[in-house]
DNA sequence: GTCTTATTGCGATCCATTCGCAACAAGACT
DNA sequence: AGTCTTGTTGCGAATGGATCGCAATAAGAC
């Protein structure tokens, strides 16, 4: 990752801390190395993770406060949390755009995807059965296509 | 329901057992009764409720029993798991078409529906990025439209 | 620096689900 | 029906993710 994303990823977190101590969140040690390491993270670690990489940080910080960080900060929009398929749940920044996931069911890698005619498609069906959406959810459990003889 | 219903869910239960039997499994008091209920059942009830459902019939069948024989079901693909927004798992007989699931957020109530668009939308896009769907989960997250005063 | 009060770490606790094991019972074979 | 094999049951204990209660601590406002 280059430099000038460093800066911005900096940038974001200070802003967010800002943000959340202007909304009576007091920036704990645990909770600043937190914000860190979910700024820096490309992927989608679960709680266990999470706290291993804080660790490094703030040695001693104990599960709980990850545990409990990490719902205030998903209450205060900061994080995302996923619950796929019979895992423990997994976090992100919500500072991306929104998209949904396929989860690679070999490997477990997760991909980001987004598809706006769906997101159309699934406000139109609740729209007619007169629901609104709050939030939806949409995971495709997939496997690597096997490498095809004739391109496709 | 009409009677016409019960025999054919009664004529369903039946082959399900005897396909089952064939495949090695044996069908005790307790499996014959929850297939029973399952077969019965036209909402989304989790173990807890099954459990309750199932004592009806064999007073005495543990909650081990029930958990068991589910997650053997699931695995004959005689019965389908959904684990909706952080809540224990809810389970659905699978001899009915594929659908996904919105969840009203304030009732908790399923609904269900389906669309071939979407379906072809995923596959498209898991396609295109190398990968074959191996299962999806669509779920919506709903609340009742506010009555809206001029019709729309 | 001091004070208020949110936050921490610890261990205990919760909950859904699974497991180990001895007693039991399907169902196949006589 | 009687017997045998082996899949199933019920029990209680155990698991694993996540939450909680509480006394000690430390943000951050004054």
């Amino acid at each position: 990752m280059a430099l000038g994303d460093m800066a911005t990823k900096q940038q974001r977190t200070e802003r967010f801390e800002q943000a959340l101590r202007e909304s009576g969140v007091r920036i704990t040690r645990q909770r600043a190395a937190m914000l860190r390491v979910l700024a820096e993270a490309d992927d989608h670690p679960d709680a266990v993770e999470l706290h291993r990489r804080s660790e490094v940080e703030v040695p001693g910080i104990s599960l709980s406060t990850v545990y409990r960080t990490l719902s205030a900060l998903e209450e205060k929009g900061v994080i995302q949390r996923h619950q796929f398929d019979g895992a423990s749940a997994r976090f992100e920044h919500a500072e991306t755009d929104h998209h949904d996931h396929m989860i690679d069911v070999e490997t477990g890698d997760v991909i980001e995807f987004c598809s706006d005619r769906i997101e159309k498609l699934q406000a139109e069906i609740a729209a007619e059965m007169g629901y609104d959406i709050v939030h939806h959810r949409l995971e495709l459990y997939v496997r690597k296509k096997p490498a095809s003889r004739k391109s496709n």
